[in-house]
DNA sequence: AATCGATGTGACCAGCGTTTACATTGAATG
DNA sequence: CATTCAATGTAAACGCTGGTCACATCGATT
C-alpha cells in the first residue's frame, strides 16, 4: 500500500521520462512511441513533456544519447587487457558495437534512426558519438603506430570498422541477414569479420591450417 | 489548355500514386510521406488510395519494390565487360550498390526503411531483393571458382561486401560520415573497400607503389 | 508572509491513417 | 441495346497524434 504520494511536481520528469519512453520503444519499436503514452507511466499529463523537449524529436534524442553513454563503456571495456594484440583488440571493439547493437536493438534503432544528426542540434549527442569513435581511432592509431595496421589513413581505417559492424547490425535487424539468436549473430560477425581484418593488418594473413 | 478530362476513373491509380508518393519522399523525406498528400497530385480521394494497398505500409512496399528493380538493372550493367577480372567486377556490383543509394537516397531509405520485411509480406518485394542478392552471389561463385576468390561459404563473402556497402551508404545518409557531393563519396567508397576486397581474395594484396 | 519563475493541467487545434455507407462507372451478359 | 454487377471513387466520420496556450499550482527566495 506504499501508494506514492501525489505531488503537483514530479521532481525528475525527464528522466523518468526518457526511462518510460525506453521502455515503450524496447516493448514495441522506434515508431510506436508516443508523447502521450511515453507520459502516462510518469503520471502527468502529456503537456508537462513539452516542458522538458522541444520536441518528440528532442526526446529521441535524449534515448540516444543515453545509449551512446552505454556503447561507450561498453566500448570501453571491450579491448580486455593491452597485452592481446592491436588485431584482437580492434576486432574486440566491433563486436562489442555488435553485441550491444543486437541485444538492445532499442538503443540502436533510436540512435541511428530518426534525423538526430542532420545540422548541429543535439550537440550534447553529437559529443557522446564523438567520443565512442575517438575509441575507436585511438585504438587505431597505437596499433598503427606498432605497424600492426597498414598505412592507411587511421579516419579511414576506423570507418572502415564501423561500416562494417553498423552494415551488418542493420542488415540483421531487418532481417535481410537471418540469424537465429542474439548470440550467433555476434559469433556469426566475428566470423565475417576476419577477412577483413585481414585486408587491414599488414601482417601476412592468418594462414589456413590446411 | 489541354485539360484533362476528369473522368471518374482514374485508370491506373496504383502506378500514379507510386509514382506521385516516391516524388514526395525524394522531395520531403519519407517519414513526410501521408497518404492524403500523395493522393492530392493524382486528383483523387484519399480512402480511394485503400481500393490498391492494404495501408501506409503496402505504398511504402511498392516504391521499395520499385527501388530494388532500379537497383537490379544497376547491378545488371554493372560489372561490365567479363574480361575486367572478378575482383573489378565485385568492386564495381559494391559501387554500383553505393552509388544507386546515394544518388536515389528516397529509394534507399524506402527500401531499407521501414520493417517491410518482417515477415513474409509482400512477397514481390522480397522477390525482387533476392534478385539482387542472387545477381553478387553469382559474381562471387564464378570468381570463387576461378580460385579468385578465399575458400570462404559464398553466402558469407557475398554477405560481408553487401553489409559494407550497406553500413558505408547508411552511415553517409545519416551524416555520420560527411561527404562533399555523392560522387566523392562513391570515389571514397572505393577507395575504403580496396583493403576489404585484399582480405577478401587469395591474390597477394596489391602491391604499393612504394 | 509575499512573490515569482518553474512546472504541471486541461482544453483545444489541425492533421493523420483507416473504415464505412454510398455513388459512379465500364465491361460483360442477355 | 438494356441490364447487371464488380471494381473503383466519394464523403463523412472515427480515434489518435504532435503541438500550443491560458491558467493553476508549487517551492524556493526574499
Amino acid at each position: 500500500m506504499a501508494a506514492k504520494k501525489k505531488k503537483y511536481h514530479h521532481g525528475d520528469l525527464p528522466r523518468a521520462l526518457v526511462a518510460s519512453a525506453l521502455e515503450i520503444v524496447e516493448k514495441e519499436g522506434p515508431e510506436a512511441l508516443t508523447v502521450r503514452e511515453a507520459v502516462k507511466a510518469v503520471g502527468v499529463t502529456h503537456g508537462a513533456a513539452y516542458r522538458h523537449f522541444k520536441d518528440k524529436t528532442a526526446l529521441l534524442a535524449a534515448i540516444a544519447e543515453e545509449g551512446y553513454r552505454v556503447l561507450k563503456e561498453r566500448l570501453r571495456v571491450a579491448p580486455g587487457l593491452p597485452t592481446r594484440g592491436h588485431r584482437a583488440r580492434l576486432r574486440s571493439l566491433a563486436a562489442a558495437y555488435v553485441s550491444f547493437s543486437i541485444e538492445r536493438p532499442a538503443f540502436f534503432r533510436v540512435m541511428s534512426g530518426p534525423r538526430l544528426n542532420e545540422d548541429g542540434q543535439f550537440p550534447s549527442l553529437e559529443k557522446e558519438v564523438g567520443e565512442c569513435f575517438g575509441i575507436v581511432l585511438a585504438e587505431i592509431e597505437e596499433g598503427q603506430k606498432e605497424g600492426v595496421f597498414r598505412p592507411i589513413p587511421v579516419r579511414d581505417l576506423a570507418i572502415t570498422v564501423w561500416t562494417t559492424a553498423h552494415g551488418f547490425v542493420d542488415l540483421v535487424l531487418r532481417r535481410r541477414i537471418k540469424v537465429k539468436s542474439t548470440k550467433l549473430a555476434v559469433e556469426y560477425f566475428e566470423k565475417l569479420i576476419e577477412p577483413v581484418l585481414d585486408g587491414l593488418v599488414t601482417e601476412p594473413r592468418h594462414a589456413k591450417k590446411s
